[in-house]
DNA sequence: TCATCATATTAGAATTTAATAATATATAGG
DNA sequence: CCTATATATTATTAAATTCTAATATGATGA
């Protein structure tokens, strides 16, 4: 288990990525949107009356999973419909979404 | 998709639930440590070396992962011998710290 | 063009998190 | 009992996060 400099380096790197990720997915209110967009792409309106942020923070939060790259939002006319960037991510979203801690049953 | 109140607020304390957890793990230091004892528990001093944080900081974070139940600390004689919780955890952690995000390379 | 709806952005205050430095506690050995 | 080693705790300060309120932008229809 020893590493150069270099690899020290590139894992660091990568854990810093991957924590700036998960600091991204780590607020109630964004969790509650991301489970919403896993059930398909929905618009910020509908959210809003959902999840109860207002509008201003609810868009802050949206800003947020956009630019670390886990949702992207496309305009429809007046609107804006969000979405999970893409399949890989929407994995990834589901795994933590469901796939542990309190009440999950199934293995 | 319509929430009753109650549900709601079922809903919203499984959601803060889970972001706090994932909080827990949103810093590299953390997720380094995370790592380590995937590999195995392990005692403070060992770790120091090959993360480069200082001995109060690195306690620090091992005590935020305790606190949030992720971590379990043992003494033996003069040291003490951290390891992931249990198996739960430990395939919780490792799906996230393993199977998502950037350089993955099996689905 | 004006009013309106949908959404984003900005500014500011309150809270939380993180790092450093200093100190404390627990154990072991002489 | 004294010292050294291993680890935890506390205090302090700096930086990041979150929320609210206000304002801005972009699209649509009268």
């Amino acid at each position: 288990m020893e590493l150069s400099e270099s690899e020290k380096l590139v894992l660091k790197a990568s854990l810093t990525e991957k924590a700036e990720f998960l600091k991204a997915l780590a607020h109630p209110v964004r969790l509650c949107i991301l489970r919403m967009l896993l059930d398909g792409s929905s618009n910020v309106t509908q959210m809003n009356c959902c999840i109860g942020a207002s509008q201003s923070n609810l868009s802050q939060h949206l800003a947020k999973l956009r630019s670390a790259g886990i949702v992207k939002g496309t305009r429809e006319g007046a609107e804006i419909y969000y979405s999970i960037k893409d399949g890989e991510m929407q994995h990834a979203i589901a795994c933590i979404l469901n796939g542990q801690n309190t009440d999950n049953t199934e293995e």
